[in-house]
DNA sequence: GTCTATAGATGGATAGAC
DNA sequence: GTCTATCCATCTATAGAC
């Protein structure tokens, strides 16, 4: 079975691929990537890699698929069983920011260079994207209409939310001193906080 | 005078050069962009644009440069005279969401192609956006001490909210239902109720 | 599966005429 | 200032030997 944190310790060719191309899109981009950058990272040559993807193009598609899928399927599990919508938006929250923080490269990567796809691909990581952004949408609401909460604008604040979190695989350092389950708790504390409204 | 809503409303041949890699660049990217295509969206022949820039690199570094330091004084400009520590986080953010609405392009472009400069240039840029965020976690430090806020930790909190903040960069429309006003409130407000923390 | 070699296309930058 | 023409480097992808 294949998790999250599977995704930089896998041992095939392939999958050590799939970790040069996520490393390497991350620092520079997908444009700024060559094929012999990827495979001299991996240890081998640019036509070899051939042997394992059809193409550039292909990495960045697995890469980005990959990752949102697993980042979205991560969230509908989390909530399961919990029917607290406080707990709820907490647990959505953990998760956003643990999987954004310990997958950090591969993430950055499925956002970052969404441009980078062809607009078939592109459209099939929006459509997984864009169900995950509406799992959350509707804790919101839900929040809202059980807690009276009032929300500005759920769009505009939903988006904002998750920027946050999400921001996290830019600057989240592994040996850093926070873990990713404390920042997960911050800006879930701040979150609901902000949502509360208890003054204004 | 040259102000941020100047940005993409001057004339020299320079300044549409300007604009439309800016336009360019926040759609592709740096690397996916070609002189080619900035010299037809201007009207003229790639040869052209080495009249008015010495190379791409330049272009970029000059919409990036000049971004950040509109942003920055802008928002420096906005404090003056304001000494309420809520009211100072206020006018700064509301000042930081509309300045990434309405130069959308530029302040993008800014950020997002950082890794596209080179290590001198980069290294230019990310020093104004540093002063840029350091005058923020000021204003939360500040917040801390006066009104007993507990910022768990400010260095994550302040990224989480420059970067909600920043954001409207990417979704911002100008025929769209809200103006950058409207969305520079929501936030402030969204963001104090947060900071104040006044249950937990 | 690996490699070397290369085809074929493209891009940044320059030269020089106007 | 504009243009056309082109150099030269680089990149993706393929071919074919091992």
């Amino acid at each position: 079975m294949s998790t999250a944190s599977d995704i930089s310790t896998a041992e095939t060719t392939e999958s050590r691929i799939w970790g040069a191309a996520a490393k390497l899109f991350y620092d520079k981009g997908y444009h700024a990537t060559t094929m012999r950058d990827i495979a001299s990272e991996v240890g081998i040559k640019a036509g070899s890699l051939y042997n394992h993807f059809p193409g550039k193009q292909d990495i960045l598609l697995r890469i980005s698929l990959q990752t949102t899928r697993e980042l979205h399927e991560g969230a509908v599990a989390r909530l399961d069983g919990i029917t607290d919508i406080e707990e709820a938006i907490r647990a959505f929250l953990q998760w956003h920011v643990e999987f954004h923080a310990k997958n950090k490269l591969a993430s950055r990567v499925a956002d970052g260079q969404l441009p980078a796809l062809s607009e078939e691909n592109r459209l099939a990581v929006l459509e997984m994207r864009d169900a995950h952004e509406q799992l959350f949408r509707d804790l919101l609401r839900r929040g809202a209409a059980e807690l009276g909460w009032t929300v500005a604008d759920e769009r505009v604040i939903s988006f904002g939310i998750l920027t946050m979190c999400t921001e996290v695989d830019a600057w989240f350092r592994d040996d850093g001193p926070l873990t990713a389950e404390a920042i997960g708790d911050m800006y879930a504390d701040f979150v609901l906080r902000g949502l509360r409204g208890d003054s204004s």
